[in-house]
RNA sequence: GGCGCCAUGGUGUAACUGGUUAACACGCCGCCCUCUCAAGGCGGAGAGUUCGGGUUCGAUCCCCGAUGGCGCUACCA
C-alpha cells in the first residue's frame, strides 16, 4: 500500500441508535475527499460493543446517509473487495492478531476484575493520579498464566505501552502532536467476551481496507497514539489522521441529544431537506473557498465536489446553529416549484402513511371530517408551547413538575417505541415518583399536543415518531427555563 | 486533577502563507412594499480579532505566556 496512491477513506458509525448528525458530518468530509481524489468511499459499521447495540440502528444509518445523498462505494449492503464490513463478522480476524501481538509480547492477558479495576482507579483518584491500569498482570509468569487460563479465568488482552518516552504523530491538519507514554494507558485490545475494542478493531481493519487517510472527529485525538503504537506493533504504514472539530451545541460543548436534535431522522420528519442538511454540514468549519462561501453559502454536493478543501477547514468547535439551518431550509424550500413543494410536503410532513396511522387514531372521536385539523393539529405543527394552566396539574408546583418531565425525558430516551413498552415504563416512573397516571399522562398528553383533550396519548406519541416527541419534551424544557430566567 | 486540542461580532464563515475604514451570511433593530404574516428591497446596531508580552517599519495572521472553551481520561465508540 502507498499512501500516495488515491485515496481510501471510511465513516465507522455504530449502530447504538439514531443515525447521528456527526456521522453525516464526518461522512461528507470523508465522501467529499474520496470523490475529488476519485478514489473510494467504505461504510464499516462497528458493533463491537453489543451492549449498546441496537438492532434497528443500522438500516437507519443506510437509510440517513442515503437520504442526505451520500453514497458509499463499498458497505455491509453493497459488499467491496475487502469485507466483510461489519466488524462484529471480523472476530476471527481481531482475534488472530491479538495472537500475533501476545505473540511478541506487545500485548498481554490482564486477569483482574472489573472490581479490582475499579478500586485500583479510585484509588489513584484519591492520590490525585492520573488514573491508568496499574500493570499488575503486565509481567504474570507462563505459569500464572497457563493456570489461570487452565482455571478458566476470564481475561482481556491489553497493549503493552512502553513505559518510557513518547509517541508523536501528525495531524495533517495541525501538525505533529506528542503524548508521553506516561499519560497513555495500557488499552484493552480484546475484552472477555471475545470482542475487539474500537482501538484494535480500528488500526487493523483500516489496515486491511487499505484506508489511506482516517478522517474522524477530533475527539479521537487522545487515543490517537495508541493506534499509532499499535501500527508499529505490527510494523504497518500509518495512515494519515486528519482530525475534524466537533460540532457543537448553542453552549460549545459537544453536541448531544440533551440539547440539540441530533438525529437524522428528526431533521427527515421535522421536514428539512436532504439538501439543506448537506450544505448546512459543509457550512461547518469552512473548507469552501471565499468565493463561494463568501458570496451565497449555498451550494450543492456537485460544488463541494468541485471546490471544497479539507485543508482550509477552520479548527474551532462550530456552533451548530438551529436558526440558520431553518432560514437555510426556507431558501430551499422557495426556490423549489410549486409542484415540487407539493411533492415534498406530501412525502413528508403529509405522507399517506402518516395521515393513515393519524386518521386511524382519531375516526372514533370525529363527528365531520371538517373537524380533522382540529383534532390533529399538533401532528402537523413544530411548535406546540402549552401554558402553565394547560399543562400544570393542580396540586403540583411548577418545580416539581418540570423535575418531573425531565425523568420523564431520560426515560423515554431510553424506552422503545412502542406503546406495549412506553405504557409500563411509564407507569413504573409516575408509580417510583408518587404521580398518579392521570397526572403522568395528562402532563404528557399537554406538552405533545398543547390540550388537555386529544387522540390516545401513547398512540399518538408513537405516531408522531419518538425523535420529534423527544425534541418537543426537550423544547418545552428549554422555554420554561427560558421563561423562569426571565422573571427573575 | 492529568493530558491534549482550540480561540475573528450572539452564531457560521472571510480577510492573497504580515500592510483592509476587519468583509459576507444568519439572527436582531428600523424603514419600504403590503389586507395580515412571511418573502423581497433598503438601512442600522454589533468584533479592532480573548488578554499580556515578544519578533517586525507594520500583526487577525509568526513566537511565548496567561485566561477561557472543549475533548479524552471505560472490558463505549
Amino acid at each position: 500500500m502507498s499512501l500516495s496512491s488515491t485515496p481510501r477513506v471510511r465513516i465507522a458509525p455504530s449502530p447504538t441508535g439514531d443515525p447521528h448528525v456527526g456521522t453525516a458530518y464526518i461522512g461528507l468530509i470523508n465522501f467529499l475527499v474520496a470523490r475529488q481524489g476519485g478514489g473510494k468511499f467504505v461504510l464499516r459499521i462497528e458493533d463491537t460493543d453489543r451492549t449498546r447495540f441496537v438492532p434497528t440502528s443500522e438500516q437507519m444509518i443506510f437509510d440517513a446517509l442515503r437520504w442526505i445523498g451520500l453514497s458509499w462505494d463499498e458497505g455491509p449492503d453493497v459488499g467491496g473487495p475487502f469485507g466483510p464490513y461489519r466488524q462484529s463478522e471480523r472476530t476471527e480476524i481481531y482475534q488472530k492478531h491479538a495472537e500475533i501481538l501476545l505473540a511478541n509480547g506487545a500485548a498481554y492477558r490482564c486477569f483482574c476484575t472489573p472490581e479490582e479495576l475499579e478500586a485500583s482507579r479510585k484509588q489513584q483518584i484519591a492520590a490525585k493520579m492520573a488514573p491508568r491500569y496499574a500493570g499488575i498482570c503486565r509481567k504474570l509468569s507462563e505459569a500464572t498464566i497457563e493456570s489461570n487460563l487452565a482455571a478458566g479465568k476470564p481475561f482481556v488482552i491489553r497493549m503493552r505501552v512502553p513505559w518510557e518516552g513518547s509517541t508523536t504523530f501528525r495531524d495533517e491538519l495541525r501538525g505533529d502532536i506528542t503524548f508521553e507514554h506516561t499519560n497513555v494507558d495500557d488499552q484493552v485490545l480484546m475484552k472477555s467476551d471475545g470482542f475487539p475494542t474500537y482501538h484494535l478493531a480500528n488500526v487493523v481493519d483500516d489496515h486491511l481496507m487499505q484506508i489511506t487517510d482516517v478522517i474522524r472527529a477530533e475527539e479521537w485525538i487522545s487515543s490517537t497514539p495508541k493506534h499509532v503504537l499499535l501500527y508499529q506493533f505490527f510494523g504497518w504504514e500509518l495512515p494519515r489522521f486528519w482530525h475534524m472539530p466537533l460540532l457543537r451545541n448553542a453552549d460549545k460543548s459537544k453536541i448531544s441529544k440533551r440539547k440539540n436534535p441530533v438525529s437524522l431522522v428528526y431533521y427527515r420528519q421535522a421536514g428539512f431537506l436532504p439538501q439543506t442538511v448537506l450544505n448546512f454540514l459543509g457550512l461547518m468549519g469552512g473548507g469552501m473557498p471565499a468565493d463561494i462561501n463568501n458570496s451565497t453559502e449555498k451550494f450543492t454536493l456537485e460544488e463541494m465536489i468541485q471546490h471544497f478543501s479539507i485543508k482550509n477547514i477552520r479548527l474551532g468547535g462550530p456552533v451548530f446553529d438551529l436558526t440558520k439551518l431553518k432560514w437555510l431550509n426556507g431558501e430551499y424550500l422557495r426556490a423549489l416549484s410549486p409542484d415540487d413543494f407539493y411533492t415534498a410536503l406530501r412525502s413528508t410532513v403529509l405522507a399517506d402513511d402518516y395521515l393513515k396511522e393519524i386518521a386511524a387514531l382519531i375516526q372514533t372521536r370525529i363527528e365531520t371530517l371538517g373537524q380533522f385539523g382540529d383534532l390533529t393539529g399538533f401532528f402537523f405543527a413544530d411548535d406546540i408551547l402549552p401554558a402553565p394552566e394547560v399543562f400544570l396539574p393542580k396540586k403540583r408546583t411548577l418545580e416539581e413538575t418540570l423535575a418531573f418531565v425531565v425523568e420523564q425525558l431520560t426515560l423515554l430516551e431510553a424506552t422503545d417505541w412502542t406503546t406495549a413498552a412506553l405504557e409500563p415504563a411509564l407507569k413504573q416512573l409516575g408509580d417510583s415518583h408518587g404521580w398518579l397516571v392521570k397526572e403522568n399522562f395528562m402532563l404528557l398528553r399537554a406538552i405533545l399536543t398543547g390540550s388537555t383533550m386529544s387522540p390516545p396519548l401513547l398512540e399518538s406519541m408513537v405516531v408522531f415518531g419518538k425523535a420529534r416527541t423527544l425534541d418537543r419534551l426537550r423544547r418545552f424544557l428549554d422555554a420554561q427555563k427560558k421563561s423562569a430566567g426571565q422573571k427573575k
